[in-house]
DNA sequence: CTGATTACTGCGTCTGTTTGCAATAGCAAT
DNA sequence: ATTGCTATTGCAAACAGACGCAGTAATCAG
């Protein structure tokens, strides 16, 4: 698969190793293709090899966070899920405080306001990665009343 | 003090008590006057009266975010911070991955953001309280190199 | 002032996530 | 194939933060 050839790929070149969690963990997101907690990855993994240990679902995480192929959504509502970045690349996450859906949004959105943010106070802003919380249109109106 | 009122004021009008944990918790918010961790509040507190618990902390923070007169920084890394929102209204927070620096910026920065998810998603996004990660004028000169 | 109501607290416990450490196992060079 | 270096792992323990519960105390009506 194109994903795991760039997995390996951005491996090797920073200097990680390839090790049968890693490949595990990467078919498993590949699998589910869409969001998933870090406890639902692990029992995936641990379905097909008992032997692998949550914090190493985490560790992992982070480094493919680092790597850009996977991207975090805090709910802020403690329950942060992860999703592959293969044919989709980043982009926002919109999520609803109401109903806890999460909406994907096209970065190109933000452009903009990453462009104010660098002019005014230097800072360069880091928008793939980012939830933003708010109300969907559905919650929004049901709280209008 | 004007904020003590406004926060008594806004406790009667919505059913809630006024006990002395939480005029402590207001008051060591009030002398930090910055962002502190859940933690330091706690120990500040705790040395005037070693009884409150920590789980009271954490429950009135909340309260007060709900009140906005509170506001949480979530660092990404760990660290989530509060601040008092006293004089200075709801603000932006950039948050440099690099230093961990805070920088308070414009909430009227985003609006033309907030606008645009509104009208292509029909997203009410809530700006305030968000922090965004990136990094800081000096963190993104030495990150060039 | 007194008593009733019920929001709030402290405590213990629990979940989700991170970290330190010793043992293991990729990978490159031999 | 063997070796050495060190990134990575599993485990256990630490950690922040949330939660359920029973007792306490703030508030208000009389």
């Amino acid at each position: 698969m194109a994903c795991e050839q760039v997995f390996i790929r951005q491996l090797r070149e920073r200097g990680f190793r390839l090790t049968p969690q890693r490949e595990m963990i990467l078919s498993v997101l590949h699998d589910i293709d869409g969001l998933a907690t870090a406890d639902e990855i692990y029992g995936r993994v641990h379905s097909i090899s008992s032997s692998v240990d949550i914090s190493t679902v985490y560790r992992t995480l982070d480094l493919l966070q680092g790597l850009d192929l996977v991207s975090c959504v805090d709910a802020g509502d403690d329950q942060r899920r992860y999703e592959l970045l293969g044919v989709h690349g980043p982009h926002l996450h919109l999520v609803c405080q109401g109903c806890g859906q999460v909406i994907a949004a096209d970065l190109e959105m933000a452009q903009a306001f990453a462009e104010r943010l660098n002019v005014e106070y230097g800072f360069q802003a880091a928008l793939d990665h980012l939830s933003i919380p708010g109300l969907c249109p559905a919650c929004a109106d049901a709280g209008d009343r």
